[in-house]
DNA sequence: CTAATATCAGGACAACTGATATAT
DNA sequence: CATATATCAGTTTTCCTGATATTA
């Protein structure tokens, strides 16, 4: 049914799979430069705010499971979590059950933090969204995303 | 209180714009892995596919060009150039009317690999968007991506 | 003289790998 | 002993900034 190959180099096929991922893939590419050039003006970086507001949706975790959830290595996922807990954004207890663990939750003052929506305003990102996508597109952005998953979740 | 998991890190805005932001920066985290992880041995770089298929799409172009086209300084994008043409997939010859510019293209053996689908077949992101996304899925990317550009180009 | 192009040099960041100590 | 957690140390990648030469 496909004997088509996937000829980027011939303009005239239908090659909508090549144009698309040549889309994403620039995209990804600029927004990854967009949040880091964000990160520098005393917001946190990607990784950080992934991981604050996981903590805040879901609870308390560990680092290994900081790291699972967001698909990196548990060394790299220490390091954003000596950030926070340096920021005192964090704060790691040892787990009584299982002396291997450290349980991390959000600190008083990031609870606080996030209350005051200072969070919310130093999120460049969400601000972005808030304000230059009306509601509608909103919606296409979510029904995209979820099909992307598909793409990286193997 | 399991019902304001959003309103927490943003009483002020919309909640929804939160949660997409949140969603998307995870995305990009891991398609960013994922694309690194897929340039294995032989295989490009993400800016290296990117310039490749801008220059194919697009005809020859100077590091400037390019560096602005990909949102990236101009030194950056001279380095991701010189791995290109340390590879012999681009040549660079001085602008006889500009003796500032170096023109770059692609060399014959690129366009040999390009046309005989080998680019495409390297091209992890175009080879799963084609086998997981069907038409309609394709659409809702295309338009997201649209929506997207929105937000990083600015 | 000012602006654009390209390149050299050095640096920051976020991920990686490998090795190790400790607890289950 | 085998597995899981966490951390230390070093590396890689990709982008950045600053400075400089050259040409328009």
């Amino acid at each position: 049914m496909d004997d088509k190959r996937y000829d980027l180099a011939a303009p005239d096929m239908d090659s909508s799979a090549a144009r698309l991922a040549q889309d994403l893939r620039l995209l990804v590419g600029r927004m990854k430069r967009r949040l880091r050039e964000q990160a520098g003006a005393g917001d946190l970086t990607p990784s950080q705010t992934s991981v604050l507001l996981r903590l805040e949706k879901h609870g308390p975790a560990t680092t290994s499971d900081l790291a699972r959830a967001e698909g990196m290595r548990p060394q790299s996922m220490g390091a954003v979590i000596s950030a926070l807990e340096e920021a005192g954004m964090v704060i790691g207890t040892p787990d009584p059950a299982d002396g291997r663990r450290t349980i991390l939750s959000l600190s008083e003052n990031c609870r606080n933090w996030m209350q005051e929506g200072r969070a919310a305003r130093q999120d460049w990102l969400a601000r972005t969204i808030h304000a230059r996508l009306d509601t509608e597109e909103q919606e296409v952005l979510a029904t995209a995303l979820a099909l992307l998953k598909r793409l990286v979740d193997d």
